[in-house]
DNA sequence: TCTGGGGTCCTAGGACCC
DNA sequence: TCTGGGGTCCTAGGACCC
């Protein structure tokens, strides 16, 4: 694909800390983070004040989600262990997570940016990628309207990157955080792309970046700089030619405005490790939760799934998964609890477990029959 | 005071079929 | 009887992303 189109990145910035700055704003300019449960929800004083939880509050075994950057500037970041942020930083102001408010602000953000141009790809919940080969103007005024739509929707800002492809725009986007504009054109890519760091390709993870750095590679340009069969050699014939086209700013992929969902999962990490023998009412009424919070995503979504499949974490943090392919697709908590106590007996449950997790795939939407179910079209001709 | 939850995609081996 | 290849489905694990 000749790369004459032109892709944009728009990246909300810290996206979770913002909508709750949006209802705390006089948390604004203080250390904060986001994790935690609903017992560290803020407390509203008789005067109409409000009362915050500290980190230092946190019990669990819970991430961070988000910090703000004042919060950041402390040492902590999302991912991090609260625990061990707490340490760290155990003035900061605490939040629970909100779901249902960042996601009202992912839809006003995501019809906002459609109102630019309507072909856009999602990509989680504060970013996407729009095609804007066909939307007048340059760029740079593309980029200007993004971020005055997204603003003027949401009072919040976000960093928009605009570059002939989805690999680039993604790492522009991030260039000049946050409230940023990013303009790349592929002759850039040497003077702007190389001296980068090779795990700021979306794609180049943690173990990828470490096998890397153990080559004597720690830049993009220095992938770049091998050929592809040395590429090749060391990551494998598929990886070491992605390897080697995304060094050089190569990407082909299209925008992808609509995707079925594959699988619909849920899982949860106990407070403290429970064990199968010891602790059986305890996980079986959690499994049972678990398959009814899947039958009923399956059930509201308008699907019905044919693989159904469990996770177990134990003590030791080793992960285990098993599934089963049913004949008929199912939707329903029963049915649903019944195929995950099968793969359940085909787990050795010596050791403690640490989190439990119940998964459907293999999904079809409902009312979409499958050959089996309605044989006459099949059969009747 | 280690290490969340919800996803996608890829690989690899074995079964099974032609 | 010493040696096939596909192709597809199923299962388990793992890398990666937000």
């Amino acid at each position: 694909m000749p790369d004459d189109r032109r892709i944009a990145h728009i990246d909300m910035d810290a996206f979770f800390a913002s909508c709750e700055l949006s209802q705390y704003p006089e948390l604004r300019g203080e250390a904060m983070v986001v994790a935690g449960r609903r017992s560290d929800a803020p407390r509203t004083n008789p005067d109409g004040t409000r009362e915050f939880s500290r980190l230092r509050d946190y019990v669990g075994r819970g991430v961070l989600t988000t910090a703000t950057y004042e919060a950041r500037a402390l040492g902590v970041h999302s991912g991090m262990p609260a625990m061990k942020a707490a340490r760290l930083a155990p003035d900061a102001i605490l939040l629970p997570v909100n779901f249902d408010l960042y996601r009202s602000y992912s839809r006003l953000f995501k019809d906002a940016v459609r109102s630019i141009s309507s072909n856009i790809e999602d990509v989680g919940i504060d970013e996407v990628y729009a095609d804007v080969s066909h939307t007048d103007g340059d760029s740079e005024a593309i980029a200007r309207k993004l971020k005055a739509a997204v603003f003027e929707a949401t009072n919040l800002t976000c960093s928009v990157g605009i570059a002939p492809n989805k690999l680039l725009a993604k790492l522009c986007s991030d260039m000049q955080k946050p409230d940023g504009i990013t303009i790349l054109k592929l002759e850039d890519v040497r003077s702007k792309i190389w001296p980068m760091a090779a795990s700021k390709i979306n794609g180049v993870g943690p173990k990828a970046a470490a096998r890397l750095a153990s080559l004597g590679i720690t830049t993009i340009g220095e992938i770049a700089s091998r050929d592809e069969s040395w590429l090749v050699e060391h990551f494998g014939r598929s990886y070491g030619a992605w390897l080697r086209r995304v060094s050089h700013g190569l990407d082909d992929r299209p925008v992808v405005t609509y995707s079925e969902p594959v699988s619909m999962s849920r899982e949860t990490t106990f407070e403290r490790d429970l064990h199968a023998v010891r602790h059986r009412q305890e996980l079986g009424a959690a499994f049972t939760r678990l398959c009814e919070q899947v039958a009923l995503d399956l059930q509201r979504k308008g699907y019905l799934a044919r693989k159904i499949g469990i996770k177990l974490r134990f003590n030791d943090f080793k992960t285990v998964t098993r599934d089963v392919t049913l004949s008929e697709p199912i939707a329903d908590a029963k049915a649903l609890r019944r195929a995950a106590t099968e793969c359940l007996k085909r787990v050795e449950l010596v050791k403690s477990i640490r989190l439990l997790g119940v998964k459907a795939g293999n999904l079809q939407p409902v009312g979409e029959a499958s050959d089996k179910e309605s044989p006459q079209f099949t059969l009747d001709f």
